[in-house]
DNA sequence: CGGTGTCTTGATTCTCATCAATTACTGTGG
DNA sequence: CCACAGTAATTGATGAGAATCAAGACACCG
């Protein structure tokens, strides 16, 4: 576990929207300023109704952005990898997190304070600018989602998540690079556990995505992927 | 029907993102270049699919932002009104527009090329930053609505979708100040018509909303408020 | 080698979408 | 002003799909 602190400039994941700057100079007193936060698996990154407290970007490791119904559900929003980044709502009118966040596995963290966030975006117009078009493509992703959710079936649903979890974390040795439980995936495709379980069974059998272990693959995206498209011609994001 | 052109300056809807700026001497090079638009109900404002040809605002009317699957099924997103934004997604990139957008009833449009707004928001740093707010905000309601849309019953979404377009649009001498058609508020709760009609009629009964012919009327939103947050308690938005 | 948690399968129940048929409403032209 | 057509709203019946419930298999860990 890495515990000293990080430095934008040594970082290697060019994604990073802050990354981009580390050589802008009214960029370098924010990133002084940064936190360096390591945490383990399962950990708790942001705590759902918690007062806000900064924004966070994923230097290694990954994370799930998830919250809770009353009724003790919960819902996985996205998942997060290198680069990527947390509790993105300070700026906001907001006063708490309306989502909380979990690492799948050990992960850390840099942390920047709401206000510097906020000051560091005032100053620098082209950060603002991408900051925008970030949240509009999140938008994006969101609204397709939510389409998603309306009008596909359970098993429609499941290969739709299987298909983003393999395009955002990839697969390596075949086999997807990273392992979620089946109520992990159900908790993101919107079903439950039990129904992840059967369609997972169903499309085992028809050898469109194979295990070992505890470890799902997909040889061929291609088959997968026109079951979705037949019927919902998406614009994927 | 308004055929004349609108000026930012005599603009009357203060929530307008651009009309904060009607004052600023940059802005006023793009100020002049904006179009008016006007176009009559059930008007095509945004085909989906057509190639992006800028940003548009409401300047009076109301307007249903949307989504087609291939199965004909559409999906509303959202609603706007006065001072509120269509086709926002001019800026990340892509070249379509996801989305539709349908005049509900006669409406005048203010439309700015991608580019003009594109240059607007990188002269203007402080558009920059409001524009992310405002992304931030819908990122979050349309991140709630997938939740509701993954857990909610058809009676509670459609409570729902009734209570957002009560405080959307607001009520005139106790009567929603919109009319919809049952379809319209099932494309919108994610549900069918039939389903929608079932849920109001029971509604009806229980006097938790009225009608006066096609006119519907919340006398008191409490108790569906309460329904509603009993089994989940939303961060409204 | 218990024990705990995840995974799996089957049976049951229930909600909801669909289909079909009827009624109410709106607008138009004669 | 009324007849008519076309659209929207309504109601009931049915079936499919999905959530729930229950029980057992499996793996992992002390």
């Amino acid at each position: 576990m890495i515990r000293k602190r990080i430095e934008c400039i040594s970082c290697q994941n060019e994604s990073c929207l802050i990354k981009k700057f580390c050589h802008d100079e009214v960029a370098q007193k924010f990133l002084k300023k940064k936190n360096t936060i390591p945490c383990r698996k399962t950990q708790n990154i942001i705590i759902e109704g918690a007062p806000i407290h900064g924004i966070f970007f994923v230097y290694s490791g990954k994370v799930k952005v998830l919250n809770t119904g009353i009724n003790g559900r919960e819902q996985i929003l996205r998942f997060a990898k290198d680069g990527e980044m947390l509790g993105q709502r300070g700026f906001s009118t907001h006063q708490y997190y309306p989502i909380g966040a979990v690492a799948l596995e050990d992960t850390v963290l840099c942390n920047f304070s709401t206000n510097d966030m906020r000051k560091m975006l005032q100053e620098i117009p082209q950060m603002a600018y991408d900051f925008m078009v970030f949240y509009a493509d999140e938008l994006n992703r969101s609204e397709t989602k939510v389409r998603k959710f309306a009008h596909m079936t359970v098993r429609e649903k499941v290969i739709d998540s299987l298909l983003y979890i393999n395009r955002k974390f990839g697969q390596k040795k075949g086999y997807l690079s990273i392992r979620l439980s089946r109520k992990e995936i159900a908790d993101f495709a919107g079903t439950t556990e039990e129904q992840v379980i059967r369609v997972i069974s169903v499309l085992k059998k028809d050898g469109l995505i194979i295990s070992d272990a505890k470890k799902l693959g997909i040889p061929s995206t291609d088959i997968l992927k026109q079951e979705i498209d037949e019927h919902h011609y998406f614009i994927q994001s």
